[in-house]
DNA sequence: CGAACTGCATTTTTT
DNA sequence: ATGCAGTTCG
């Protein structure tokens, strides 16, 4: 194990600089500058939408540096996307003309990573553990799911996938897991699941994404000197987006930042929109307390849009309760109110949104600084037909991601084996792909060894190969495999990564079978497995690249082409365009039924701050719209216009609806003939389920039998026999029925 | 073992 | 409407 202190370079200093330039400071605002100078002690920097949030931060990073107070591996910053890693790197980068490279600056799970990667014995794994996936995750969980018995109609895989990390976000190992955290979701099979779920993970030396940071609070607690350590070294600690913590997160923070306190967190409560995935807006709201003695900053000078924006997404927000309250202005000119358009149905309004869209581009208004920002991502679909036609490039953000691609991550698995020998997963994935004829059954088998020798499935298969238990042919596919995934390793210290995944797809016949497919989609993905390999090119090592993949996997748009940008509000977080439109604020749909339903208030309220993150991406056009009807799974439904839209202040919009779609104050819509299908929540599962009560725990084999020559056993496949030889843990038997045959002792049971 | 069929759900998504 | 996943049949 390496000592991560051993490490700084040391050449990563900076050029020592006088303690008084002061000129990255030039154009803050008085509480910029009050948030960038505030070093010591606990501080939390609300900043609202627009306020120059990361300009404080990376500010703040150059002062504390500049200012001599640390030394740059002396800093911890951690963000939740790599976008904004990325980003603050670079402006760090160019404050401090010094490369930002090795600096602790990186999202929560990178760091938690790189930490848990120099400490990983400490928690039960090796330095080169796996990351999983999603996909990961979802197949080792149900690989479970019969094992204890658990109903896969009321709980699908990716459901206990999503409870589990629901629990780990909370900063819930197993054994924490208590009643009311629903320990007994499915009679407690759910937990159960989980605790198997985890000990497969340590046995093949993997870890999700929530235990890049439980994990460290494992280690944290275990090694207190390690914690202490880091607590040493991190002399200032900085948080973005601090609205979005989960408790796990929180956690991390606070063990690290406990010695000396000097954490700064920015955030915006008015913006906090992932609830469901974990994340706790009470981490901001009770900062002070956490901190006693914080010093609170506040950025109101908004610096994007016009004060009709700003007046009308403040007075929507105003609605929701429990905030830490800001006031946001500007000194801008006014610009136009924010239109609001009511039409008959949802291609009306995909009708008006391209008009407008294209009268704006006529008028020389870049399409790049247009958006359409929908609640969910089906409602893309009506406008991307409309822009086909209309003949306006666009661009969807937010499709499936490069790294995400069956076929990358195929290839990726090819990688993972040949990198990492026990990855299971990677190996089950990529075993009988291409179609080799190794199907269920002799997975089977090796899949008993496995388990019973607690070994992992490449090394079960090597020990198989010399017995009988497999058929002929496919022990003779197998022993080929393993004796490619050799050769593979054997090339790994001999040529550069990029020219070993090549050989790899080639000589594993992956490559072949695309390239024989008829698939219509199968050219692009072998395009998408060049340009993997390209990819790799620019990493040094096998496993940095890896590492990439797992951490990093992100969409390499080319925003440089001017399209119209089609997201979700989620997904539009952070970004802004001149001109942002936002349709479909409809009851129901906007605020979405399903966050009424299990939300609650504090769910409507979410979908309210949603809102408030869509106005507040606009600088000087954002037009809301909703419509009459709309076609919702293939039938058509009235809807009623969203109470956002009352919400909005008058004075600042300007409203335009046909007739009788839209009397403002006078409880909406007529009913248009199609009778009471509204939005209503779907029952979901309401078939009673009988589990018995069983004992649904699988005999573990007897790994350990002593066996002696002259023996009679018995074998489940080949039945009953006499031991002729022992050889280790291979014995040869001769069976009554199946004459002479090598097996491995773990599937003999004495008799 | 692969192709057709059936049923079912269908918000948001990062790492 | 649509797609996906699990199941069933040849």
């Amino acid at each position: 194990m390496q000592d991560p202190f051993d490490l700084m370079d040391p050449g990563a200093d900076l050029p020592a600089a006088p303690a008084r330039s002061t000129g990255y400071m030039d154009g803050l605002n008085e509480t910029q500058r009050e948030a960038v100078e505030a070093i010591d002690g606990p501080v939390l920097v609300l900043a609202g939408a627009g306020t120059g949030k990361t300009r404080v931060l990376t500010t703040r990073l150059a002062h504390i540096l500049m200012q001599g107070r640390a030394q740059p591996w002396q800093l911890l910053a951690v963000t939740f996307t790599n976008k904004a890693a990325r980003e603050m790197k670079e402006r760090v980068g160019a404050l401090v003309g010094a490369p930002v490279e090795g600096w602790w600056v990186g999202t929560f799970h990178a760091i938690g990573a790189r930490i848990l990667r120099y400490h990983a014995e400490a928690v039960g794994l090796t330095p080169n553990f796996t990351i999983l996936d999603a996909d990961d995750q979802v197949r080792l969980v149900k690989q479970y799911i019969d094992v204890h018995q658990i109903d896969d109609k009321r709980f699908p895989a990716r459901t206990i996938v999503g409870t589990i990390q629901r629990w780990k976000d909370r900063g819930l190992m197993p054994e924490k897991v208590s009643l009311n955290e629903g320990a007994d979701m499915a009679e407690g099979r759910i937990l159960n699941l989980y605790r198997d779920y985890q000990a497969r993970l340590q046995q093949v030396n993997a870890a999700d994404f929530g235990d890049l940071l439980l994990l460290c609070l494992e280690l944290f607690q275990k090694q207190p000197d390690v914690l202490e350590k880091y607590q040493r070294q991190f002399r200032f600690v900085m948080v973005d987006e601090y609205q979005d913590t989960n408790v796990a997160q929180y956690l991390w923070l606070r063990m690290l930042a406990q010695g000396h306190k000097n954490i700064c967190c920015v955030g915006d409560d008015d913006q906090s929109i992932y609830s469901w995935r974990g994340a706790e807006v009470g981490n901001i709201l009770r900062f002070e307390e956490d901190f006693p003695g914080a010093k609170v900053v506040r950025l109101e000078r908004n610096y994007r849009s016009t004060p009709h924006i700003l007046a009308a997404a403040s007075g929507l927000i105003a609605y929701n309760e429990g905030r830490l309250g800001k006031t946001l202005w500007t000194d801008m000119n006014d610009g136009e109110r924010v239109r609001v358009r009511g039409v008959w149905d949802g291609e009306e309004e995909a009708r008006i949104v391209g008009e407008e869209i294209e009268t704006l581009h006529g008028k020389g208004h870049k399409l790049n600084e247009m958006a359409v920002l929908v609640r969910a991502g089906f409602q893309t679909r009506e406008f991307e037909e409309r822009l086909i036609t209309l003949g306006i490039p666009y661009r969807v953000i937010g499709g499936p991601r490069f790294y995400e691609r069956q076929e990358i991550r195929d290839a990726i698995a090819y990688l993972r084996v040949v990198a990492q020998p026990d990855d299971d997963l990677a190996f089950e994935r990529i075993v009988n792909l291409p179609k080799r004829g190794i199907g269920d059954a002799t997975l089977q088998v090796v899949h008993g060894l496995a388990r019973a020798e607690r070994i992992s499935l490449t090394r079960a298969v090597a020990k198989l190969l010399d017995t009988d238990e497999i058929r002929p042919a496919a022990r003779k596919t197998l022993a080929d495999l393993l004796e490619d995934f050799n050769r593979w390793r054997g090339l790994m210290a001999m040529v550069p990564h990029p020219e070993l995944a090549e050989t790899v797809l080639d000589e594993s016949g992956y490559m072949l079978m695309w390239k024989t497919s008829k698939a219509p989609e199968a050219p692009g993905r072998i395009d998408n497995l060049k340009e993997l390999v390209v990819a790799m090119e620019d990493f040094d090592t096998l496993a940095a690249f890896l590492e990439h993949v797992s951490l990093v996997m992100e969409n390499e748009d080319s925003l440089i082409e001017d399209k119209v940008n089609l997201m979700t509000l989620h997904g539009a977080k952070g970004l802004e365009f001149e001109t942002v439109f936002l349709p479909g604020w409809e009851e129901g749909l906007f605020p979405h039924q399903r966050a009424l339903d299990d939300g609650g208030n504090g769910g409507l309220e979410e979908e309210r701050r949603l809102a408030y993150v869509g106005i507040t991406r606009a600088r000087h056009r954002a037009q809301v719209s909703f419509a009459a009807n709309r076609r919702v799974y293939g039938n058509w439904q009235s809807a009623t216009p969203s109470r956002f839209v009352d919400e909005l202040p008058a004075d600042n919009i300007e409203m335009e609806s046909a007739q009788g779609i839209y009397d403002r104050g006078f409880g909406g819509l007529r009913d248009n003939g199609h009778g009471a299908a509204r939005w209503q929540p779907r029952r979901r599962g309401t078939r009673a389920i009988t589990l018995e009560d069983t004992d649904w725990r699988t005999e573990v084999r007897e790994a350990k039998a002593d066996f002696s020559q002259g023996e009679r056993v018995f074998h489940q496949k080949f039945g009953y026999g006499r031991i002729v030889a022992i050889e280790g843990e291979k014995l040869e038997i001769d069976f009554e029925k199946a004459g002479t045959k090598k097996v491995m002792s773990s599937f003999v049971e004495p008799t």
